[in-house]
DNA sequence: CTTGATATTTAAGGGCAGTTAACTATTTAG
DNA sequence: CTAAATAGTTAACTGCCCTTAAATATCAAG
C-alpha cells in the first residue's frame, strides 16, 4: 500500500537508474578516451569544487592515504592538469588548483554525460517542459538544504 | 536568450549535478567496503541486467578485451559471485549468472546509494511529492523510449 | 629552544586492471 | 571433410592504485 511518499521515492530510483546509467556511460567513456582513472577524475572534480585546496583535503575526500594521493597528483602534474604550489601560508602544505588544461577537461566531461540531455528535453511538449523543469529545481533546491545540514555530506566531497 | 528547452537543460544539469554526486559518493563507498572495483561493480550490474550473459557482452559491454573480463571473471567467481558454466547451446561460450550473493550485492549498492531519497521526499510538500513524481515519471519514459532508439545506447550497457 | 604535532613526500611492495599474443576447443560454411 | 571463424583461456608483461613505514620540513605550544 504505497502512500505519496513511496511513490515519490519510486519515481526517484526509476529516474535515477536509467539517468545514472547514460551519464555514467558517457562519463567513463570520456575517462577512458583520456587515459584517466575513476580516482584521477575524482581528484580533478574535487580540486574543481574546492577551487584551491591541500594534498590532505583530497586524501580525506576520497577516502585514501595521503601518500596515494601525493603520487596521484605527481601523475596530474605530469599531465599538466593541475599546478601544486607551496602555501604561503604554511609551508609545511601545498596549494593545488587546476590548469587551464585540467578545467578544460572538466567541462569536457562534464559536456560528454550530458549530451543526452537534449534529445530528452525534445521529446517533451513545452507545457510538460515547464512543469519538468519546475519539479527539477524543486528537488534541486531541497537536496541543496539536504547537502547543508548533512554531516555525512560534506562540501570536500568528491563527485 | 534562453527558451524554455534550454532551461529545461539547465534545470538538469544542476539536479544531475547534485543527484549524482550524492549517489555515486555512496555508491563509491559501498563498492570500497566490499573491496569492489568500479570494474567488478559494472560488470556485476552488466550481468545482474541481462540475467545471463556471456564473456564476450561482458567485455564489449565494459570496453575492454575478452581476455580481461575472463580474469575479472576469475576473481568474481572465487569471491563467489558469479557462476560460470557451460552453454549447453555452444560448448565454446560460457553462461555467466549472479549467484544469490551477487545478487545481494547488487540490491545493497542500491540501497547504499538511494539511501537519501527518503530524506528528500518528506522535504516536499504532499502536492509538491505528486507534482515531482509526476515529472519524474514522465522524465523516465521519454529517457527509456531513447534508449529504445538509440543505438549508442545499447540494452547491455553497464550502468 | 625543545617537544610534539602537522603536511607532505619517498620508498618498497602487493594486487588488480588491462594489453597482446599464442593456444585450445567448438562451430559453421563450402 | 576441411578451412575459417568464433568463444574463451592462459601467459607474460606494463602500469596504476593504494598501503605501510620512514623521512623531511614546518609550525605551534610550553
Amino acid at each position: 500500500m504505497p502512500n505519496p511518499t513511496d511513490a515519490l521515492i519510486a519515481a526517484l530510483r526509476e529516474w535515477i537508474e536509467v539517468s545514472m546509467r547514460r551519464s555514467m556511460r558517457n562519463f567513463i567513456l570520456y575517462a577512458k578516451q583520456n587515459n584517466m582513472s575513476m580516482s584521477q577524475m575524482g581528484a580533478l572534480f574535487q580540486i574543481h569544487r574546492q577551487g584551491v585546496c591541500s594534498v590532505s583535503s583530497i586524501s580525506d575526500g576520497l577516502g585514501f592515504t595521503s601518500a596515494a594521493a601525493s603520487q596521484m597528483l605527481d601523475r596530474l602534474v605530469e599531465q599538466a592538469l593541475v599546478e601544486r604550489t607551496e602555501d604561503p601560508n604554511d609551508r609545511r602544505a601545498k596549494q593545488i588548483v587546476l590548469t587551464d588544461k585540467g578545467r578544460q577537461m572538466i567541462q569536457e566531461s562534464i559536456h560528454a554525460h550530458q549530451n543526452w540531455f537534449g534529445d530528452l528535453a525534445r521529446a517533451l511538449t513545452a507545457i510538460e517542459q515547464e512543469e519538468v523543469r519546475a519539479a527539477l529545481n524543486l528537488l534541486t533546491e531541497k537536496a541543496t538544504q539536504l547537502d547543508d545540514n548533512d554531516s555525512r555530506m560534506p562540501k570536500n566531497g568528491a563527485f
